[in-house]
DNA sequence: TTATATACCTCCAAATCTTATGTATAAGTC
DNA sequence: GACTTATACATAAGATTTGGAGGTATATAA
């Protein structure tokens, strides 16, 4: 993960992004996710294929994801949902990522909350 | 690092935090680093010192912190400050976390600015 | 005398990320 | 027809960061 120019930034929180978007969509691939991401912070954040597969795989060894392939185009894509389990740690892990950053804030000395 | 629960979270954040705080007090010692953390955020976030020395000890290798070693009731405090790069760079990188953050909360679909 | 607070430090293991590389198909361009 | 770009997946090597455990030492409070 980076910002525009250079440098890579927070590790942690790419878990919590893919669960995050796949809270609001229920089905999503992982070139779509990067794109998603892209077009969200318009072009400024990018997610590195090198380091969303793997943490895609991991979810799903947790089995907070399932995985369903489907031929597009002649192309495979390997969809991604959310596990009842899922659901459920997802709302515990951006909790606690939110709580994280309001508390980084509070340190950085921008608003105390969100 | 780790938030008053459980697990740890948000690798990167630990030096920018450190150049934060330098930034508004100009001369800390390590140890007052963590109490200060704890204090700003009443408890939740710690900042465990086999995380804080190394950093300490980078950012003075790379330039950005100079040290002053004092004895202070028969205990020895270092005390770090900026130099002058570390003041410019500080701002530099606190700039990149916040961009950073903008861009997070954007994905997690929070307020879009700070 | 024993525990807690203060104050520094290092090493190891675990986790996460970047970069590079690889495979393959579809579509657009020269 | 050849080449590049976009789509779509994946892994491996190396660097960085962090947490936890452990170590040293002094001052203070119980």
């Amino acid at each position: 993960m980076n910002t525009s120019n250079n440098s890579s930034l927070l590790k942690g929180s790419l878990s919590v992004i893919i669960l995050r978007l796949l809270e609001d969509r229920d089905k999503m691939y992982g070139y779509e996710i990067t794109q998603k991401v892209k077009e969200l912070t318009a072009g400024e954040m990018a997610i590195t294929e090198g380091a969303l597969y793997p943490a895609l795989h991991k979810l799903e060894a947790e089995g907070l994801l399932t995985t369903e392939t489907q031929i597009v185009d002649g192309r495979a894509r390997k969809y991604y949902s959310l596990t009842k389990t899922g659901h459920t740690e997802a709302a515990g892990r951006i909790a606690e990522l939110t709580a994280f950053l309001d508390n980084l804030n509070l340190v950085l000395k921008l608003k105390p909350s969100l």
